[in-house]
RNA sequence: GCUCACGUGGCGGAACUGGCAGACGCGUACGGCUCAGGACCGUAUGGGGCAACCCGUGGAGGUUCGAGUCCUCUCGUGAGCACCA
């Protein structure tokens, strides 16, 4: 798939995304775009051009040799006779080299003369040509110009042969021109002499271009998207062929579905697994289908407009549904998209393509298929350790809900810490978060002397205290604001407080409770609606269940009080503190705190040099 | 090697634009209730000191009346990339 067509765009949408900086990053960096150009050697006593890439062609004059990747399909017609031993030796040696072997970093430059050369296009010098596994084929064109003085690799390389070596960068500061590989101004390079880098490669470019040598050129690490697999799973691809030739299936044959298969396992000649299916490949008596499979990110590429529409038969999303769920004025579909960073390239890269190429066609509404994108960090086992049958260390969910249920299984969970954190499970833990929805229940249910639990006394319709108040609407603000935030840690903290106020209370007024369940209700479901349930039977309120309640709101009011505690600081020390009324002025306050015996009792025979006062927060008095 | 993130009690973690460090939970100690408790309730709990006080957010500097928070350097941990021309 030429998800490289999409690379540019890729890159540049990711701007308006509310993505974490660090995927953003990522993504880029996997894009990898390079600007540069690209310029054509002749082959000296050949017809051929060898084509180069470089993001520095300034330094053209200071290419004393080419590097062809070992793989470089010009490399069998330029080895000269005497070469040819040494240079397929070299091949055979890289072939046999892993990928890991061959981009160990600490391992000395290797390569083989071909015993060709070429011609700088610069200067029209002869060069030689050489071959060297730092040369990777998959990446710009397979080759490159090594400039010695200006690219460590190539420095390293010119050394290890005995390559010459020329500057023709001079840095602006007093560092060496011999291996910089910053920017700077141009040197020993007629055409460019004395401009700096960025001038440098426009004129070069230019002037390549001009004679037909060279372009600029853009080229991305990105590669095309091989999409097929030689399995069983994966969804199979609605494509037969005949005569050599492969054609799409109609429509009206659609969905195409895998054939059952006694023995799924791969046939060891090489063939799909698929091509077990005799009857199915067979498509006519002149064509047959294709046994290859999808990849599985061909599923998890459009999975999220498939959940818009579940049940649509004719399509695979409906119009309607898709623009409800996925319109909007951002430039993303869904909302918030919670996954790991192990999604950061390749899922979350393929998808955006995916969405792209859709939304080119007209079939959804945004260029983006995630707005916002927050990781979760991952559960460590109990001993600091990733979860793993190798450490012993998994924890199986079933088996915590099944010992203290799924509330307070969610509710642990979402009090470990901050979701995009890693961080070690607990099952004392569970235990804490057990015990809270144990005091929620016993906040409003008594068990009588049968032994059966039914809603206490104390829960009675009286209007809450000025500080139960206080305390509820305190918890409405925070629980509401940390959801936002995805805080779900501090939200729990909060509603622990509350609980703490009212468990002791003797009674606990039914509208505060009510409130409260609401705000639990995300967190602990189950328990929130039993009680809710358990109350209703004594107190009837409209809308009758919980799941129609509109979310509460505080009153910023009555969490402001009429009293302040200010802290009296001596050097920025805390050494007492007193209340006073809010909105008390500077004077007011700085008088208080002079005023106080402790403070006089320190400031005996100091010069007091400045006041600071914050207003219903500090004094800060400083001495010299 | 490069890039990014993160370093706060015995542990998980709180702390809005710089303004009482340690909320909340776990653990621990003591007490209560109990035939019993790995249940429940209460109290205490950063370190040092009898105390007044002193010291404390990985380390060293700096800015500021005041720094967990801002700046510089440094150490450690984790993740990602890894000859990308």
């Amino acid at each position: 798939m030429r998800i490289t067509a999409f690379a540019d765009r890729l890159l540049h949408e990711l701007e308006g995304l509310d993505w974490p900086a660090g995927i953003k990053l990522l993504q880029r960096n996997w894009i990898g775009k390079s600007e540069g150009a690209v310029i054509d050697f002749k082959i000296d006593k050949h017809e051929q051009k060898i084509r180069v890439f470089t993001t520095r062609p300034d330094t053209l004059y200071g290419g004393t040799f080419l590097v062809l990747a070992p793989e470089h399909p010009l490399i069998d017609l330029i080895v000269t006779e005497e070469q040819w031993p040494a240079i397929r030796e070299y091949r055979e040696k890289t072939a046999r080299k892993s990928e890991l072997e061959r981009a160990e970093l600490t391992k000395e430059k290797t390569g083989v003369f071909t015993g060709a050369h070429a011609i700088n296009p610069a200067n029209e010098q002869k060069i030689p040509i050489w071959i060297a596994d730092y040369v990777l084929l998959g990446y710009g064109t397979g080759a490159i110009g090594g400039v010695p003085a200006h690219d460590e690799r190539d420095l390293e390389f010119a050394k290890k042969f005995d390559l010459p070596i020329v500057e023709v960068v001079q840095p602006l500061s007093n560092e060496p021109a011999l291996g910089f590989v910053g920017e700077g101004i141009a040197i020993n390079s007629p055409i460019i002499d004395g401009l700096t880098t960025a001038k440098a490669k426009k004129k070069i470019t230019k002037w390549l271009e001009e004679r037909g040598k060279g372009k600029g050129a853009i080229n991305y690490k990105l590669r095309d998207w091989l999409f097929s697999r030689q399995r069983y799973w994966g969804e199979p691809f609605p494509i037969f062929w005949e005569n050599g030739r492969h054609h799409s299936l109609s429509e009206s044959e659609l969905p195409l579905v895998p054939p059952e298969l006694e023995d799924y396992k791969p046939t060891g000649t090489g063939e799909p697994p698929l091509a077990k299916a005799k009857d199915w490949i067979r498509y006519s008596n002149k064509a047959t289908r294709e046994t290859n499979t999808m990849p599985q990110w061909a599923g998890s590429c459009w999975y999220y407009l498939r959940f818009c529409d579940p049940a649509n038969e004719s399509r695979f999303v409906g119009e309607e549904a898709e623009r409800y769920w996925m319109g909007g004025k951002q430039a993303g579909g869904v909302d918030l998209y919670v996954g790991g960073t192990e999604h950061a390239v390749l899922h979350l890269l393929y998808a955006r393509f995916w969405h792209k190429v859709l939304f080119d066609l007209g079939h959804v509404s945004k260029p983006e298929p995630f707005q916002r994108l927050v990781n979760q960090g991952i559960i460590l086992g109990e001993d600091n350790r990733k979860m793993s049958k190798r450490w012993g260390n998994v924890i199986d969910p079933l088996d915590v809900i099944a010992e203290y249920g799924a509330d307070a299984f969610r509710c642990y969970e979402m009090f470990m810490g901050p979701l995009e954190q890693m961080k070690p499970w607990s099952m004392k833990g569970v235990e804490g978060l057990s015990r809270f929805l144990a005091r929620v229940w016993r906040l409003l249910m008594d068990e009588n002397q049968a032994g059966e639990w039914q809603l206490s006394p104390r829960v009675q319709d009286v209007a809450p205290e000025k500080s139960q108040r206080k305390t509820l609407h305190a918890t409405i603000k925070k629980v509401t604001e940390d959801i936002e935030s995805l805080s779900f840690n501090t939200a729990i903290s909060q509603m622990m407080v509350f609980v703490n106020a009212f468990i002791n209370a003797p009674s606990v007024p039914v509208s505060a409770i009510r409130t409260f369940l609401i705000l639990l209700s995300p967190f602990a479901p189950h328990i929130a609606s039993e009680l809710w349930e358990k109350m209703r039977e004594k107190f009837t309120v409209t809308p009758a269940d919980l799941t129609d309640q509109s979310w509460p709101e505080h009153d910023e009011g009555l969490l402001v009080e009429d009293e302040v505690e200010i802290i009296v600081q001596v050097n920025g020390k805390v050494r007492d503190r007193f209340r006073a009324p809010l909105g008390a002025n500077e004077e007011e306050l700085k008088a208080t705190a002079l005023g106080l015996p402790k403070m006089r009792e320190l400031l005996a025979g100091k010069q007091i040099a400045k006041v600071v006062v914050v207003p219903n927060k500090l004094v800060n008095l400083v001495t010299n």
